[in-house]
DNA sequence: TAGGCCATCTGGTCCT
DNA sequence: AGGACCAGATGGCCTA
């Protein structure tokens, strides 16, 4: 069921990989999320007495359906801003879309992929003996850089060997199931 | 047909 | 008091 993502590379804008969506999921335990807590909070509600809202039923029903509607826009609005987080993903394909918590996860592990990549790129500045190793060599030596393994998700920065404005230029991130 | 995803409604809570 | 936010409930649509 999930949709398979076509990855690109950064620089070239061209298809690279293929992957099924199953990304990995990191669970927190929070006060505000945790299944006690919600527990907790619901039979809360459950045993206090309904609150007696004031005004008629027509007063009521006018304030429900002004309540409906600022939450269908607010709704609206946070589809528009995960729209827009997918127009900004690389490299979806032209029929699939993904899904909201898709979508927030793998928004996740692209900013995690792009931070591990600039974390590299100044490991390679302060290293330059390192700057001339090919992606194949890097995976050989199995040491610089490594693949990074989250989850599911194998992510494998490569670098560019040029050299923009002394800042290394990170072309290509490509993805791989595993 | 079951399960996943989504939009919408709804009532509770918190904040201004 | 009213708005924003949240989570549960519900029903529709789609797909394997």
């Amino acid at each position: 069921m999930s949709p398979k993502v076509q990855c690109v590379d950064l620089r070239t804008h061209k298809s690279t990989t293929t992957f099924s969506g199953i990304f990995p999921i990191r669970r927190f335990k929070s006060k505000d999320s945790s299944c006690e807590y919600l527990a907790q909070k619901k039979s809360a509600a459950l045993e206090a007495q309904p609150k007696r809202r004031s005004g008629s039923n027509a007063q009521r029903g006018k304030r429900r359906t002004k309540a409906n509607d600022r939450e269908r826009h607010r709704m609206h609005n946070l589809n528009s801003a995960l729209d827009a987080l997918r127009s900004i993903l690389p490299a979806l394909p032209e029929d699939s879309k993904l899904t909201k918590i898709e979508t927030l996860r793998f928004a996740h592990n692209y900013i995690w992929a792009l931070t591990e990549t600039l974390r590299m790129s100044d490991q390679q500045i302060s290293n330059p003996t390192e700057h001339m190793r090919s992606p194949t060599e890097w995976d050989n030596t199995g040491q610089f850089p490594p693949k990074m393994n989250c989850g599911q998700l194998s992510v494998v920065p490569h670098l560019s060997p040029s050299c923009k404005h002394g800042v290394f230029i990170p072309y290509g991130i490509s993805y791989t199931c595993l």
